[in-house]
DNA sequence: GGAAATGTTTACCG
DNA sequence: CCGGTAAACATTTC
């Protein structure tokens, strides 16, 4: 479930099944569950209560009642599942944590998720540094983002992917954005007007909003929350994988190209360069 | 069999 | 330092 309205969707789970819960059995499945950045074995946290689940952009974190969080990233197919200890074993669960009735169950077929301990710097883990706040933080500086855009010699959606200037949009709501803003995915941030890129902050904040009401975007069973229910966003996509169907606006064919090595999903009459 | 899939990191090149 | 590309990770599906 990767993008900010997945991710969010999953905090929200984790917080109303885990919060105060203390961890009292931990157990590895998969070396790759861990990232090697972790500063300590994942088990080491076995008797830590949780106090707090956060999130920035799509990386999760919860708060213990100790000076390291546990960190995790869901990557492409990572999923956290909350499941009575007698249910059978999914066939990708990766880590099985006990808590007080339920089991927290970290399940991830492609392995490129993690989890991970880290120490807290202030408010955020050490792992979590790099990563900018989100369009729906408090600290999201709407003027400083505007003008790191406008600074930058890469196109569009390039710099809505790179976490490092704002965080959370994913390739889904990068074309999204993109659609709704009718900006060209090629177009080079110093291209864009301070008049444009508000609009297209105020694109990824509308259809992230409404994406996290519908429990966020899911194609098939891969990308659920943590009761293993999928969201309704799919239905609501305007270019994301559709290519070759109309634009929703002006009955133009959707095209397909490669920007930034990932699918670029737009419309080549609404969205010119 | 080939291509692609909601992601991140690293190495390498210009 | 900046920007771009390719590869790596692993599994499944079309």
């Amino acid at each position: 479930m990767p993008e900010l309205p997945e991710v969010e969707t999953v905090r929200q789970g984790l917080e109303r099944w885990c919060l105060n819960e203390t961890l009292v059995g931990i157990e590895l499945l998969h070396p790759r569950a861990t990232n090697p950045r972790s500063i300590s074995p994942i088990t080491d946290i076995q008797g830590a209560t949780i106090l707090e689940i956060r999130r920035r952009g799509k990386f999760l974190w919860f708060v213990l009642d100790r000076p390291v969080a546990l960190v995790a990233h869901l990557g492409m197919s990572g999923q956290f599942r909350i499941q009575p200890p007698a249910t059978l074993d999914e066939k990708h669960l990766r880590v099985r944590f006990l808590m007080g009735e339920q089991e927290l169950r970290f399940i991830d077929q492609r392995t490129f998720g993690w989890l991970a301990i880290s120490q807290l710097q202030g408010e955020i883990p050490n792992l979590v540094q790099a990563i900018a706040p989100d369009i729906f933080d408090e600290e999201f500086d709407r003027r400083a983002v505007t003008q790191i855009i406008r600074g930058k010699a890469s196109e569009i959606k390039r710099v809505l992917l790179d976490q490092s200037v704002m965080s959370g949009v994913g390739n889904i709501y990068a074309d999204e954005s993109l659609w709704r803003s009718k900006i060209h995915p090629q177009t080079l941030g110093s291209e864009l007007s301070s008049r444009k890129l508000g609009s297209l902050l105020n694109a990824v904040t509308s259809v992230m909003s409404q994406a996290l009401l519908e429990g966020g975007t899911s194609f098939d069973s891969l990308y659920t929350n943590v009761n293993g229910e999928s969201g309704y966003f799919s239905h609501s996509l305007m270019a994301y994988g559709r290519e070759n169907e109309p634009c929703l606006r002006c009955h133009k064919q959707i095209n397909r190209i490669m920007v930034g090595g990932r699918s670029a999903h737009f419309c080549p009459k609404c969205q010119v360069r």
